[in-house]
DNA sequence: CGGTGTCCGT
DNA sequence: ACCTACGGACACCG
């Protein structure tokens, strides 16, 4: 079960051990004796715990990038906090008794509060790593210590992908440098014991409870809630949950193709654990696992119990069972269901599958059954394949649920690409598009708002619901799966009826509290790749982070200090500092023939930077044709390298190729959006090139609110290894010939209309409302002088009028008369100092 | 048909 | 608790 490529391992450890052998245990040593704070400190956005040397100018920050990638063995690759030091807090484990050869294993375990931390610089990191993420949640994944968590939730995960009680402890134990503590192999008890004995099977449209324990059933039966959603109208329940668990063949996982690299997976993977991991002996029981896992299906000889529930209470009867701690298991034997016709689906013979991709298919199939679950995969490393594949071995009808009509489009042309099924096959259902497939099975792809929509339907719709509602589907994939747990797309798992269901995201989190629901609403989590290693192995592109720190203006910052938190926000991402910034960016991009992406969330600013930058942008209002063509030329003409988006970018458009990527405006702490965001530049096809790197830049105006957001939205980031730098100064800025906002007076003009702006709700709608026309007028202006080539202009200039002339006029803030008004140092009631200590103490204190 | 506006959802 | 930006579904209009 913990296949490894040999190679990508033997390169991994050949460049760490040479230093990694004299590295301290949890500090890096370049770095460690310049923390200005001792490592225990407890606040993890205390300041005082970032690296002296992470303070870097924009020069020294590429001269790093270049040849070493921050995953693996680059030497400065701390992030803004220690990402383990805040754990031990002021706790002190020195007593804990170590094994002899404590040396040669590679993990730590707290005592009080579980957490397992994982020295990821060991020789068997790799299959520690893979065991981990079998049994635990990862917190977070630096370079050199991983820190995962056990909780009920991942160790029902690692028993549904067939690890049993004892050897989870086992392991475990032979990994440790110290005994494993007993509160630990308690919980591990207690919450693996009971775990796989209930199953929830769909037959004939029909819900089913079912397990080999029918004192277990007793058990659920006596509590109210689960009895509230029994159906008593069945007497046969037992008959037909027999018969459904009949076979149990050593699977043929995926097409023959794909098994001759990949399955039988328990040969595959013990030979290359046997490899891997020479002589250690340590997963010589995990790998026997598969094995066993056989046998536990002979519970099924006992004679299998049932009894059955109503679909509407699924959901609540899942929910209960996990608080029970009788989770229930959904399992699909796919193979042995005569009731649901088969669908003719093969992967296209030409179609290859990645390692990871396999890897993550292998514990959906590991039993010859589908179980639901979620995997979840970095953006740009092939979910879609992997959804296809998943079809493709189930082999029944699919029923594909997607965001936005886009990716509906998106996915009906992968199946087309990577599979054998024909076009009359795949159904699109979207409100202006309606098929239906043909014959008895197919494949259905639509969005959650048609599927989750209560409201009342056209008659087409309906029509569509109907058919929907009123078959079972072998297979509901369900892309963007963070999005489920919404109050209305939620409403579609129950009311499918599905044998199996597939979840694919690239960022299992929300902001909200919402996540753990995927649980019971999907089920566990089978499998989470970790970037930095894709990125190492040269599948997603290796990516420099750098936060830019941008000094307010004294006039901004006045301003930002005395104003309402509605208009501070415009003044932080108005600043001229880091418009200056910005510009001085896009260029020293260009300069290396790279392609950018501007990010600005707020669509005033975002206007307001591309038409000063003359750059074209894209946002919410922005007609598709129009879009389409902006991202045409941004793909394929060489002289357009820089287009700004808004929130547009972060969803649904198919976005070019990128290589740097420029956030300065984003949606508060939204560690999503920032996942996302880094997610448009993992693709780089150049990713491969020596030495090739993409770049992530956040600006940020110092001592404002986006300090702490900023810091909040990189946390997802930062669980993954990726490390943020902060440049402080852009070298060479001064001398840029054309900076806009140079003068005072410019800048104060630009405070104007950003007050102006932020004061009347007529100014900031008057210029998110359209401006299509100053877009045209860009484009073609800067054709006209040469600056695109000239073969759409037609199409794209557009005629100037009055309306565009007003929303001009706001933008550039040259209304003189407001500007002395404004200008007086209304209701200032603290001066424009760099650390005002209200300031200081709001987001820099201590709780 | 294609554009526009409303409503509701994330 | 509230805000912004945005997308989708649907009804209506010319």
């Amino acid at each position: 079960m913990y296949s490894q490529n040999p190679s990508t391992a033997l390169k991994r450890r050949g460049s760490e051990t040479s230093d990694d052998t004299k590295r301290p245990r949890f500090a890096n040593p370049a770095t460690a004796h310049e923390y200005a704070a001792p490592p225990d400190t407890e606040d993890a956005n205390d300041w005082s715990l970032v690296p002296k040397n992470a303070f870097v100018s924009i020069e020294q920050f590429h001269a790093m990038g270049d040849g070493t990638g921050y995953g693996h063995g680059g030497g400065n690759a701390l992030g803004r906090r220690d990402a383990v030091s805040y754990i031990f807090g002021s706790h002190d484990y020195s007593g804990l008794a170590l094994k002899d050869d404590h040396q040669s294993r590679p993990l730590w375990i707290c005592p009080e509060t579980g957490v397992i931390i994982l020295e990821a610089f060991s020789p068997i990191s790799e299959q520690a790593q893979d065991f981990l993420t079998a049994i635990g949640e990862p917190i977070s994944r630096p370079t050199h210590i991983h820190e995962y968590r056990l909780t009920s939730y991942s160790l029902y995960a690692a028993v549904s992908v067939g690890l049993e009680t004892e050897n989870i402890i086992q392991v475990l134990n032979r990994l440790s440098k110290s005994p494993v503590p007993k509160a630990v192999t308690e919980m591990i008890r207690q919450c693996t014991i009971s775990y796989g004995k209930v199953k929830l099977v769909l037959k004939h449209n029909k819900y089913f409870v079912e397990s080999s324990h029918p004192e277990t059933l007793q058990r659920l039966l006596k509590d109210p809630i689960i009895q509230q959603w029994r159906m008593l109208d069945n007497g046969n329940a037992d008959a037909a949950g027999k018969g459904f668990n009949a076979h149990r063949n050593m699977p043929e996982l995926l097409k023959p193709e794909v098994a001759s690299q990949a399955a039988p997976v328990a040969a595959a993977e013990e030979t290359s654990v046997d490899k891997d991991a020479k002589g250690d002996g340590l997963f010589h029981t995990v790998v026997t696992v598969d094995k066993e896992v056989d046998e536990d299906d002979d519970d099924d000889g006992d004679g299998v119990h049932a009894f059955q529930i109503q679909a509407a209470g699924v959901e609540e009867v899942k929910k209960r069972c996990n608080v029970l701690d009788y989770p229930m298991l959904e399992e699909y034997d796919f193979r042995n269901d005569q009731q649901n016709p088969n669908l003719d689906i093969d992967l296209k013979p030409i179609t290859a599958i990645r390692p990871y991709q396999e890897k993550s298919l292998n514990k959906m199939f590991g039993n010859g059954r589908a179980r639901s679950g979620i995997i979840v995969l970095p953006c740009g490393a092939g979910k879609t394949l992997v959804g296809i594949t998943a079809a493709c071995t189930v082999k029944k009808s699919v029923l594909c649920l997607c965001t936005s009509s886009v990716s509906v489009m998106q996915w009906k042309q992968q199946f087309l690409q990577w599979s054998n099924i024909p076009e009359r096959q795949v159904a699109v259902f979207t409100s202006d598009q309606k098929e239906r497939f043909s014959g008895e099975s197919g494949i259905v792809i639509s969005t959650y708002s048609m599927v989750a929509n209560t409201r009342k339907r056209s008659y087409e719709a309906q029509k569509m619901m109907d058919f929907l509602h009123s078959r079972e589907w072998g297979f509901l994939l369900l892309d963007e799966v963070h999005v489920v747990p919404a109050n209305m797309f939620r409403r579609v798992v129950s009311s499918i009826a599905a044998h199996a269901k597939l979840g694919l995201t690239a960022t299992l989190v929300r902001e909200d509290e919402k996540i753990d629901d995927l649980n019971f609403l999907i089920g566990p989590k089978l499998y989470e790749a970790n970037w930095m290693d894709l990125s190492s192995q040269g599948h997603i592109a290796t990516v420099q982070c750098a936060e830019v720190w941008c000094e307010m203006t004294p006039e901004f910052y006045r301003e930002y200090l005395s104003e309402t938190s509605r208009k501070k926000m415009l003044l932080y991402v108005m600043n001229p500092n880091k418009f200056q910034a910005c510009q001085y960016l896009i260029r020293y991009h260009e300069q290396r023939g790279d392609k950018i992406i501007v990010f600005a969330d707020n669509v005033y600013a975002l206007q307001a930077y591309a038409l000063k930058l003359k750059v074209p942008f894209i946002y919410g209002g922005t007609p598709q044709q129009e879009r389409m063509r902006i991202l045409h030329q941004f793909q394929h003409n060489p002289l357009l390298n820089t287009i700004f988006l808004s929130k547009v970018g972060d969803t649904s458009i198919d976005l070019p190729e990128a290589t740097c990527l420029i956030q300065v405006s984003s949606h508060y702490g939204s560690r999503r959006q920032e996942a996302q965001r880094l997610g448009r530049i993992l693709r780089a096809k150049r990713r491969n090139d020596e030495g090739f790197n993409a770049f992530f830049y956040s600006l940020v105006s110092k001592d404002t609110q986006e300090m702490y957001y900023s810091t909040k939205r990189q946390q997802f980031l930062v669980d993954q290894g990726y490390a943020f730098k902060v440049i402080t100064r852009l070298d060479g800025m001064d001398e840029y010939p054309e900076l806009v906002y140079r003068t005072k007076q410019a800048q104060l003009e630009l405070l104007n209309s950003v007050l102006m702006a932020s004061e009347s709700d007529a100014a900031l709608g008057d210029a998110t409302i359209p401006d299509d026309d100053d877009l045209n007028r860009q484009i073609s202006q800067r054709r006209a002088t040469g600056g695109y080539s000239t073969g759409t202009a037609s199409s794209m200039s557009g005629a100037v009028t009055k309306r565009t002339m007003a929303s001009m006029k706001s933008l550039s803030g040259a209304d003189h008369m407001a500007y002395t008004e404004y200008n007086k140092p209304v209701g200032s009631k603290a001066g424009a100092g760099e650390h005002h200590p209200m300031f200081k103490k709001q987001w820099y204190g201590r709780k």
